[in-house]
DNA sequence: TGGGATCATGTGGGATATCATGGGTTCAGA
DNA sequence: TCTGAACCCATGATATCCCACATGATCCCA
């Protein structure tokens, strides 16, 4: 079964760059021999950082995989995943250390929030996040969707973004 | 598990032709009996070098291996793969020796910057790799790729370069 | 239902081990 | 005899690991 993050959580970044994960989301990271989480800067959403386990960074690896070796398709992954990519364990608190490249990524200074996106998460600096979630609340309601049970979504055209 | 190589990771190139393995990196190239990697000049991307571990390339091997021996396809990639990798082991300090053929392919001069790419990683010389990774970054906002999970993906054609 | 106890989590801090870098020595081969 | 490969040592910075404490959530009992 697939983990499924939720939740928002407030968290403290502290001097030596570290923040706590979530204790709801530590099982859904773990795996045998490994406690930890990958996260990349967001290219979909500026300003935030991507996070995930090991098990779902495989179902990446394994979909950028089925591009051939050495194609321009695996090209871009290269650039954009692979490269900018953190395999970051937690400590026996169920810290990390953020790369300081991640922390300016979303520019965070001294808290940060962890935002369940379902299959992944992200995490934010909290004032980025409310205005984003805002842009958000204000797009659904400009460009109501419905959400069909049981079938797949589909993408409707025309809009923006 | 096939071993993921992440991350970006600066290093120092010294007068002897030395760079240190980044410590992460370091885990997923050791095998039994070998501590080194294997790099080679890249064929897909001019000015880089790929890298990757003994059992790699035996997949490497096993694939162009698939062509018919003798052919064309073979032939390419025996010219270019087998005659021009390096099996370098690294020192008790994790560095290995450069050989100048890879060091004049990749035009690296005090500083290098491992690239994490998957199954692989590439060496760049840092100003070439921030050229080279904000072409990538722009191909891939013209031609926005998804990323589908659990089925392979197609690849489109028609794309420039 | 309320209060108390216990446990889990988050935060702060410090010590230690590892890593990256710089350098030198020795030996073998040309 | 000289050069280069291989090996080894030292040091500073940083990553990793571990401890302590406070707070809040949860559970149990009256």
């Amino acid at each position: 079964m697939a983990p499924i993050f939720l939740g928002t959580h407030d968290v403290k970044l502290d001097s030596k760059g570290r923040v706590s994960i979530p204790a709801p989301f530590r099982p859904l990271l773990s795996r045998q021999g490994f406690d930890g989480a990958v996260l990349f800067p967001s290219y979909k959403v500026d300003g935030a950082i991507e996070g995930c386990g090991m098990d779902f960074l495989n179902q990446l690896v394994d979909s950028v995989n089925s591009y051939e070796l050495f194609s321009d398709a695996q090209e871009d992954f290269s650039a954009t995943l692979f490269a900018s990519s953190h395999q970051l364990a937690w400590d026996a608190n169920g810290r990390v250390v953020l790369p300081e490249i991640l922390i300016q990524a979303a520019g965070l200074t001294e808290k940060a929030v962890f935002v369940g996106n379902g299959k992944m998460f992200r995490i934010f600096e909290p004032k980025r996040y409310a205005a984003w979630q805002a842009e958000r609340v204000q797009a659904l309601k400009a460009n109501p969707r419905p959400l069909p049970l049981g079938k797949p979504a589909a993408e409707t055209t025309g809009g923006a973004s």
